[in-house]
DNA sequence: TGAAGTTGTTTACGGATGTAAATAAAAGGC
DNA sequence: GCCTTTTATTTACATCCGTAAACAACTTCA
């Protein structure tokens, strides 16, 4: 299980969009990406050719162009992602990364709450 | 200030050992990452080397040897790698990060107990 | 004082990554 | 049935990364 793969930053970048808005052409990918990244078109297609060839994507042709999706869960990806930060970073201690992550941002109550519950859930 | 420095998964080996053992001499450092990370010495005097030029460590040489120590704060560091991977994975938003982490990793009480006064922290 | 050993420096090299231009293929308009 | 436009595929290239051997400089032990 877990067919999944390693991302760079880039790569998640694409993979976010692909993720929220699948299925997607890559035109739309170009328009979604080009302000906040600031990558031409031709380097868009590049980055879906490859990550078709790593197997992160799939497509379906449609006329001329092909309709991308996902080959991989976001969930195995961020799992991966996630363990491999958790190691390199924090020495796979879990606990001491909550605490930075608590202490360097801000909540709204509700978020809060909802942490306490899981907090709680763990107890058991 | 915080004149930090972005770190490859191997320079993160380097410097969390330097970091906890500072000043130390490259034959520590390749004594203790040859078993977990299978490096020559060759390998590990390189990464250091590199980690010197990125001014991510200083040294004082002694005779023929140096002591190593680092030229960057790991608070930053983590801060910087944090935030990037936040962004990367999360798209920025640490309730859900924290969420994951908290799902996928057990606690000890004291330290679940510790999460809860950091939450209560955030409250005010 | 020279041989041997240790330590840092240079060079090497294949694969990944960010970035993008050049080219081929195909679809659509006239 | 061609020309143009759009889309995907190939090729390009500098930099970084993991990995390590080759080399030079300096100590130290006989």
């Amino acid at each position: 299980m877990s067919d999944t793969v390693e991302l760079s930053d880039a790569e998640w970048q694409v993979m976010n969009l692909v993720w929220d808005r699948q299925p997607i052409m890559a035109q739309d990918v170009i328009g979604a990406l080009a302000e906040p990244c600031c990558w031409s078109p031709a380097t868009v297609r590049t980055m879906l050719h490859r990550l078709v060839k790593k197997e992160a994507l799939q497509f379906t042709p449609e006329g001329n162009r092909y309709w991308y999706r996902a080959a991989v869960r976001r969930a195995d990806c961020v799992r991966r992602a996630a363990r491999s930060f958790l190691d390199r970073v924090f020495d796979g201690e879990a606990a001491p990364l909550l605490a930075h992550f608590v202490r360097t941002a801000r909540f709204s109550s509700e978020e809060l709450a909802q942490l306490r519950t899981l907090l709680d859930q763990q107890e058991r």
